[in-house]
DNA sequence: AGCGGAACGATTGTATACAACAAAACGATT
DNA sequence: AATCGTTTTGTTGTATACAATCGTTCCGCT
């Protein structure tokens, strides 16, 4: 009963993805709940992998479960995304330091610096047109990822995965936005920096210094998040955007 | 600690608690795959609740998907309880901060005062018998998570649950075993010290010295363990033991 | 005897039928 | 007319039947 272009993924992973996207979308109003037939006519799934995706955004923390049963979007507040990208912040500065505490050599460190020169080529080219940040964002992405990768924590990277599923807090959650700001190009320079010195404080194994950058890294969401709030149209253009509580 | 034999409980809460209790007891062997029917079969529920208690129990971190499909329990070094221990610590601190820069009245600290009240007669009545730690454990269970609550962020809370669900990294999860070390009353005395220090911190609204402690108090984890792991039989003793990797 | 392949068995993934429950709508009574 | 009780309807919780898939074993072939 599959169509032939889902064949390449299980009905829970059509029903995970489709789910988030409904919620992040915002095409779930926040509070009410969600109607599993309704999804299920929506989606194309039983209800079985339906619930299955329930679940698993629950414990994302994308959904909330009511107290009669059911599910509802969750509501976010402003000081909700400040919180995440806090805590993003903590576990990415956690691997930088255990990154450093390792004393990698130039081997284990060869893959996130050639990833980082890429982004520097990109950044120096000077160019900053959209095209620039949509080859910047998988870069970026894999950076991070990268980092923590060398953590050599699953535990630390399963929930640096965790606080990425968190909408506006992801790494790369905030920059489709940046392009619209006045300082995109100042922020980028920054960022691009942070990851050279950060690079920089694990190779010298200076785990402390390691850390505490990556954490202010993380805080340049913050500035982004600011400022997009002040402009109402490139808020509404964010992802998640209406899970957010106005809240003045 | 609720009961398993609750009968009050929903299918899907009952086999969430059974599966976990046989996760962490270790009556499932790490990455052996955990077959449904026997299973269902065991704690007494139809597959449908109890792929549900696979679904969060994978989320939580204590089982993981196989590749062929179905769940396993998660094998553990000790270093990913070291990891978890130390994520604890930095949602623990951060919890701290967000307190402290609230500027919090005497009104919202009354609770978690009376709490550290309650901690500072248990310690300072000298006893110290298996009696007084089991009075201890639920006392610092509580002052734990009414410092998440002073946090005032939701996000931050679930994190803190979310950590505290891994076996070792919880804050009260190898205070069992700390009644046969040595230094025992010693590390208690130490804790409550934590707690008051804390406390005055976020009372003053010296975020960052809160911040620090916070993360400090959780490292007395490691020195639990470390002493614990020493001693054979304390380590067999812990709920979760048998999900550790013997690595020498 | 060794290797390949097909059939079998076991196990998970999926769909759906049924039960329990809660909310809403309707009607009867005061 | 208002309120309480009952009925009805919709929704989730649970059980189970069915499909697909993976591993295994056994047989036949080289």
């Amino acid at each position: 009963m599959q169509s032939i272009s889902d064949k390449s993924q299980s009905q829970t992973v059509k029903a995970l993805l489709a789910l988030r996207e409904l919620v992040v979308s915002g095409e779930l109003v926040p509070g009410e709940r969600v109607p599993e037939l309704a999804m299920v006519e929506r989606i194309g799934v039983s209800r079985t992998p339906l619930r299955a995706a329930l679940i698993r955004l629950e414990g994302e923390g994308l959904l909330e479960a009511l107290p009669a049963g059911g599910y509802a979007a969750r509501r976010l507040s402003i000081q909700d995304v400040f919180a995440a990208t806090e805590i993003r912040g903590a576990l990415e500065g956690l691997a930088a330091r255990f990154a450093a505490e390792r004393r990698l050599g130039e081997p284990e460190l060869a893959a996130i610096l050639e990833t980082q020169d890429q982004i520097d080529a990109l950044v120096a080219s000077g160019r900053s047109g959209s095209e620039t940040f949509s080859e910047y964002v998988p870069l970026n992405e894999r950076f991070h990822e990268q980092l923590a990768e060398l953590s050599a924590s699953p535990v630390i990277q399963q929930q640096i995965d965790r606080a990425n599923a968190y909408p506006f807090a992801a790494a790369s959650g905030l920059i489709d936005i940046q392009i619209h700001l006045p300082d995109a190009r100042k922020i980028l320079l920054i960022a691009q920096d942070h990851h050279r010195c950060v690079l920089e404080a694990i190779k010298a194994g200076e785990s402390g210094r390691a850390e505490t950058l990556m954490r202010e890294h993380a805080r340049l969401a913050h500035r982004y998040l600011r400022q997009a709030l002040e402009d109402q149209e490139a808020v509404a253009q964010m992802p998640g955007a209406s899970m957010l509580r106005r809240t003045g």
